[in-house]
This record gives structure tokens, sequence and C-alpha cells, in this order.
DNA sequence: TTCTTTATTTAGAATGATTCTAAGTATTGA
DNA sequence: TCAATACTTAGAATCATTCTAAATAAAGAA
């Protein structure tokens, strides 16, 4: 294993923020954070790769992907899209969003207001919008409500 | 292959709605409907694949998806989760949503302004929510900003 | 130091959702 | 009744991701 320059500013940092999560600071888990930070795309975890290969060819996607989930822990980075379960799918023709409950998996539809507000988004004038999804996170309150799904 | 049955009124709305994107009225499409309008879950391609199993054990899951696809391209029912594939990272940690362009597949950051409106939702008080996911589908107006992305 | 424990990395196998393929079957319209 | 087209099917293929087991590295104790 090569050993990081936990000397430079951002390293320190990086280093620091991996620590508080009970992490190591390590060569590949430098490049990768550094690769992030350079990019103003959105990589995917395979883009990642090849970048990061460039520079330490002995990398393995399986490093990749354990830092990715190692920065998303720490706050370091985002995953832009977080569900990759199987897709669902529902009859509910009516503008409404979606609430998912991460304790038991369940979806629920959730209605829009009747007096829509504006989202308060800065849209550039270049992009046409088409769609706007809105997706909600978080937990049933009620137990009984909230029973462990089986199934995912 | 077995006939539908156009004479119910449900069957008459879908076959109608098919035939309007050039598509026959099956059996098939008939059992995968039904099964969906009468789910208030969110089912899996797979949970509906054994749903319909029940009154149709020879269907294939390759029929399963092929209805869906075109139910949801006929307006008659509605994906939860589209983004199938690999999921991005970013390293923007200021709070934003993403700008998914469906021609390029490239992702542009979206930022809130200042003075956040209210999200016009109706959250039931049991749901307690932690994250709440805009995302943005469309296209760029640019071509020249919008170039044809060779990778996914 | 030297040992022990724990963390990390690695290659490759396994998984799971989805898509593809090629063949067979049904329906339509001429 | 025939030809063209649409649809369904089983099973293979694909692709992102996760898992596994072994090897390596670092940290802390003696």
């Amino acid at each position: 294993m090569k050993t990081a320059q936990p000397t430079a500013p951002e390293n320190k940092d990086l280093a620091r923020k991996l620590a508080h999560s009970g992490l190591r600071m390590t060569a590949q888990r430098e490049h990768v954070y550094k690769t992030l930070l350079n990019q103003t795309d959105h990589p995917t975890a395979d883009d990642v790769y090849l970048r990061v290969k460039a520079d330490m060819p002995e990398i393995s996607m399986a490093t990749v992907y354990n830092t990715l989930d190692a920065l998303v822990k720490c706050n370091l980075i985002k995953q832009v899209n977080v569900e990759r379960s199987a897709t669902r799918y529902c009859s509910n023709l009516k503008e409404h969003c979606h609430f998912f409950c991460e304790e038991c998996g369940n979806i629920h539809d959730i209605n829009f207001k009747k007096d829509k507000g504006v989202l308060p988004l800065k849209i550039p004038k270049n992009l046409i919008q088409t769609q706007v999804d809105i997706s909600i996170r978080g937990h049933c309150s009620n137990p009984l409500e909230c029973p462990k799904r089986t199934r995912n």
C-alpha cells in the first residue's frame, strides 16, 4: 500500500474528516477524492476508476466503490442518484411526488397543494426543462404503519 | 395468445389508448394494467410478474417489462424512479439539485435561490422527512453546449 | 523492535435488475 | 388464404454493484 502525503493542506483536511469517521488516510482515498474535486461533471464510479487508474494503475474497481462509499459517509462527496433497487411503477396519474421510507422501504404518494408555489430554483436560460421529479426520503413515525418490508 | 375482452369498460379505454400509440390490446397487457390499477403500493416489475402469474401462469418476465414500457409510453402508468444507469458522484456540497439533459446525458448543478420558498407539498404528519431530492429533466437548448455524450 | 489486531486493498466471482435475441405464435389487412 | 407485422416467450447477455477470500499495510501493545 502506498503511503499518502498528509502534509498538503487539502490532504490534512481529508485525513481529519476520514479520521472523524474512524477511517484511515490512504493513497487510494486521496486519489479518488482529488479526482472528484477536480471534476465539474458528475462522474460515475467507472469514470472515477479510469481517471484514477491513469495515476495509479494498480487500483481496483472494488476500492473505488469502497472509497466512494466512505467519502459519501464522511460527507465529503454526494451521490446524485441514490435509488439503485428495482424500478417501481404506479397508476396514480395525478401530479404527485414520492415519499420513500428508509426503514420499511414503502413508497407513499405525496400530493401537491392546489395553489402550487414556484420552486426556488435558478434554472439557466439555456436549459429547457420538461419534467421535475421531487422525492422525499425519511421514515414513518408510527411503527405500526411502518412494518419492516420482507422483500426488496 | 389469449384474446382479451375488450367489452369491459376499462378494457375499452385501455384498448383505445394502446391503439392511439399503434399498439394492440392483448390479454397480457390487460392483466398487467389491471394489476397495477388494483395496487396502492408501488410494485416492482417482479412484483407485477408474480401477481399477474397467479392469473396467467404462462406469462414471461420479458412480457412484463415490455408491457410496463408500453403502458408508460401510453401515459397509462408512471415509473417512480427513472434513472437506472450508473450512480453519479459530485463534490459540490452546497445545497443544489440536478438538471439531467436527456439528449447529451450531462448533468448540471442547479442552485437554490437564497430566499427559498416552501415546497407546495402536503406531507402527512406521520411521515418524518430527512431529505428532499429535486431532479429536473430536459435538454440543453444550445447544441454547442449539448454535445452528444459518447459514453453512458 | 516484534507481535497482534484491525483496516484496507485486490482480483475475481456472484448478484440482481434489465435488456437482448431468436424462435414461435397471433393478428391484421390485402 | 397469404404475407406482413406485432407480440410473446425462454433463456442468454449485459451492466452496475456487491460480495468473498486472500494478501498487504498500518496501529497499538508488549
